[in-house]
DNA sequence: CCCACGACCTGCTGGC
DNA sequence: TGCCAGCAGGTCGTGG
């Protein structure tokens, strides 16, 4: 359940569970995920309180009082789930991490494809984190608008799609949210990202804005029975204009119904647009 | 530097 | 009905 949507909804929902709690005991099922935990990961977790829990593009960042972060990536298929403390904890299938806190709950996070991330780095050391200082401006921070994007834009030849979902282009953008801003904003996937204009990237910043705002106010999107933490599903899955509609007609009335949803694959992904309204 | 593409995993589904 | 190729919300490394 990973785009920024997502990941900003489960960290709402982890900060009243975490912010303040100290883990008491780390239960590592497997080596690692897709590569193996960093060294110590237990023991640096365990006897830690955590001070805030921050999010960074798709990251989730906790903070520990022993002057570490503890950094978490959903991949493509990873969730955090709450067990409460009277509650017996009983494994399933792909719950790979399971840490226990002073106040008897327990954090589970589960990832049938592994395509996950843990790690841990000193806050100290952050602004040189090599992942972390490579992603781009935050689209629901103050410092994103069209000059920005425009800017970052400027001389490259890869459609629009594709630089949409360049973290370091710009952060938390991933399949859904960029067929979905890209035709809130009429522009054409395909399109070569140096030759967006200025004014058409004031309405795809504005888009990329809007767009992760209402996934935000449904709880983000929900698909293939994913859950938030607290087992409630996201809703804006029902929202899409164009994600996940291919043949449909274009719910833009432009359009005046009589055209429908292409889908294409770019980079190797799928992309879902009105050739019409999107030029 | 910039870009294309395969690799990494498991589970579900749609078409035969 | 049953099987399996193909596809899934992401990132990284390796080529050209």
């Amino acid at each position: 359940m990973p785009e920024l949507p997502e990941v900003e909804t489960v960290r709402r929902g982890l900060k009243p569970l975490l912010v303040g709690a100290r883990i008491t005991h780390v239960d590592l099922r497997r080596a690692g995920l897709r590569a193996p935990f960093p060294e110590g990961f237990a023991r640096i977790l365990t006897g830690a309180a955590i001070t805030d829990l921050r999010r960074r593009a798709k990251y989730l960042l906790a903070d520990l009082d022993n002057g570490y972060v503890w950094l978490s990536h959903l991949g493509m298929s990873g969730s955090f789930r709450e067990v409460a403390k009277e509650q017996a904890y009983t494994p399933e299938p792909h719950d790979h991490v399971v840490l226990t806190l002073q106040n008897g709950k327990r954090l589970v996070f589960n990832d049938p494809r592994r395509f996950g991330q843990m790690d841990l780095h000193r806050r100290a050391d952050e602004g040189a984190h090599k992942v972390l200082a490579a992603l781009g401006p935050e689209p629901l921070g103050a410092d994103f608008n069209g000059k920005i994007l425009f800017d970052r834009l400027l001389g490259k030849k890869v459609p629009i799609k594709i630089a949409l979902m360049d973290q370091g282009v710009v952060a938390g953008v991933g399949n859904i949210y960029a067929c979905e801003a890209l035709f809130r904003a009429r522009i054409n996937p395909r399109k070569a990202s140096g030759k967006i204009n200025r004014t058409a990237c004031d309405d795809l910043a504005q888009a990329i804005r809007d767009v992760m705002n209402a996934a935000l106010k449904s709880g983000g999107s929900s698909l293939r029975n994913h859950r938030q933490v607290d087992g409630k599903e996201g809703l804006f899955q029902h929202h899409f204009a164009v994600y996940d509609h291919a043949g449909d007609r274009c719910p833009d009335c432009t359009c005046k119904g009589r055209h429908h949803i292409e889908i294409i694959v770019q980079g190797g992904r799928t992309t879902f647009f009105c050739p019409v309204k999107q030029r």
